[in-house]
DNA sequence: TTGAAAGCGCTAACAG
DNA sequence: CTGTTAGCGCTTTCAA
């Protein structure tokens, strides 16, 4: 029974028509509104004031009703519900990328406040492909009330015109300026600030940064503000590497951290961290006392790992259940509140140490 | 403007009315097909046809509706479309616990695949609750053309009894007997056994196995295979030591272990590994020269740690793009293929060694 | 308190 | 090739 094309199919698709003649053997016609207004003998309308815990009621009529939803199964049609009234009790998230530990821990949250509030979440993952994520915004927005746009890399004009289309709407990690599309991010750059405010603060002159993908945006905010940080002292040296994101980049960095000679070296973020001090330890040197290395994201393996890694922490799924907040006052007519910027926390563990004393 | 309640709001809401008097001074009509087709002067039925480019419009007129909806943004109610296709272009997910890579994993392999086809992904986080599992399901399965389950906690029974209800339906790490539900799943007994050779092989007579959560049925699973293999051999000693899931369990546990006697430990998982290896460190014990440590899964970090850990590889995404494939094919009303068994890959690496010479 | 009827936006037989 | 018409399943005025 290879139902292909889209031919509306007798008793074999999803709906079946109302009353075919050509009903399947056992009398397994889906539960529709119809057909437990028929069973009780009350109209449908009074079927769905009941579903819908209306209270003008008749009891015995309700009782009735309740009765004959219960014998067949009854569950209202939440396509139909969504239809008839202009809302699906869903919302969508759409992220970069899904294998990315901060995406999946925003969709934790998100999902578990949406949870909370009776609302479903749609997910997709733009594949970091500019074009496509703005398709996908507009598609999975037309099927939820609302949308979730996390780092989104559309850019800003274009992001702009989408933006009456995409309402309501949140923004993670990116702010739209000249409008007022509620923003939740990170300040990267403070948790850099921080950063490089404890490492001078142990005497480190000549920083190494292992830089993240290129495409990405935190890695520019990291870039930009270690840049700033150091500009602003007059015996600050910074050196940029081009990196990675993943364990390996960061290992593979180690030699061409040691050739610039810093002192410490800041890592785009954990992972690079780790493979790093990997790397560092195989060319035999001792972290901190040779040199320091620092991390960013505070992800879980970040204190467990030899020596335990200095980071600055972010709140990601805070970020999750923040922007379903502010989804929900949107989708309530409210205002959403303030923009807000998550400040990272310096964690000062054992992977950072005074700068060697150089002869 | 808090538009509480649900009445149908004039133009405020998501659907406006067709003519409303008080239409807002701006004429931001949403685009529906009815004013597309007013707009090009044709049939509703015609700028269906062009939308879904049926091949039987004339050119004139196709480029007529198409520079109309062009004009007015105009893009098909996916709502409406569900209801009178009967189907949705969305599938459901529905695992236990989202901050588990696992499932994490399989997310991101069924939206990958899913996406390939067009299809949208719903997602629902179960929380390990049974009751609201179920109900979940149901749910999700409505607002969607398909389901996939993971891990279910539901009983056998009420699963059997749903599976109907939830068809097109594919478990994961989960069989239902007695029906053609397809079961996509992880043979943990097989990793198991495959670990305990290995450890025998090295001489090992005792181990201890560090238990997962007691909840989980792969923690039931596992136990039961080292139960097994290990009853095979006269020679073999199991302990059984109550521990979890995390880093920190695996590491509360090291002393434990170390009272067992045993040469061996068999963790849960890599995590509770990790944790097991930085506990029997800091108790003055070398791995695996005193004694040797298994995890299961293989997580990405396995292979960095120090030593790098000896576990069982299983594919995840895998199981979601696997998925897809199943549940595909039913929606196309075919068969699903065979059920399959993923077998872990024991991998081999330096927290495993001889079984040292006791005195 | 209840039912009849209109409508949500779209698709698909059926005629022409 | 195009329009008319009748739904998809549910909600919600409006009248009784």
């Amino acid at each position: 029974m290879s139902l292909t094309g889209k031919r509306r199919s007798g008793s074999d698709g999803q709906l079946a028509r109302t009353s075919g003649p050509g009903r399947t053997g056992a009398d397994r016609a889906p539960a529709t509104i119809g057909r437990v207004a028929e069973a009780a003998g009350v109209s449908r309308a009074t079927v769905s004031r009941v579903m819908n815990g209306s209270p003008t009621v008749a009891p015995e009529l309700a009782a009735r009703v309740r009765a004959a939803a219960e014998a067949m199964n009854y569950q209202p049609s939440p396509v139909a519900r969504s239809l008839a009234l202009g809302r699906t009790s869903t919302v969508s998230l759409i992220v970069p990328d899904l294998a990315n530990p901060m995406f999946q821990d925003v969709l934790r949250g998100l999902s578990q406040a949406a949870g909370t509030y009776g609302h479903r979440l749609l997910v997709a993952e733009s594949n970091e492909n500019v074009a496509e994520e703005a398709i996908l915004a507009v598609e999975a927005r037309r099927r939820s009330d609302g949308l979730v746009l996390a780092s989104s890399r559309v850019p800003e004009a274009e992001l702009h015109a989408l933006s009456e289309r995409l309402a309501p709407l949140v923004l993670l990690n990116r702010e739209l300026p000249g409008t007022s599309v509620p923003s939740l991010s990170v300040d990267y750059a403070a948790g850099i600030n921080a950063i490089v405010g404890h490492l001078r603060g142990l005497g480190h002159r000549h920083l190494t940064y292992l830089a993240g993908p290129v495409a990405s945006t935190s890695d520019r905010d990291r870039r930009a503000a270690l840049r700033a940080s150091c500009a602003t002292d007059t015996d600050c040296v910074l050196s940029e590497l081009d990196c990675g994101s993943t364990f390996d980049d960061g290992h593979a960095a180690a030699r061409a951290v040691v050739d610039t000679g810093a002192t410490a070296v800041v890592a785009f973020n954990d992972m690079v961290a780790f493979g790093a001090l990997s790397g560092l330890h195989e060319l035999g040197l001792a972290v901190p006392r040779d040199i320091s290395v620092t991390g960013f994201d505070d992800i879980p393996f970040a204190r467990y790992t030899n020596p335990p890694l200095t980071t600055a922490s972010i709140p990601r799924n805070e970020l999750g259940r923040q922007a379903w907040e502010r989804l929900w006052a949107l989708l309530n007519g409210g205002p959403a509140g303030h923009n807000v910027r998550f400040q990272p926390r310096l964690l000062v563990r054992e992977s950072t140490g005074p700068a060697p004393t150089r002869n």
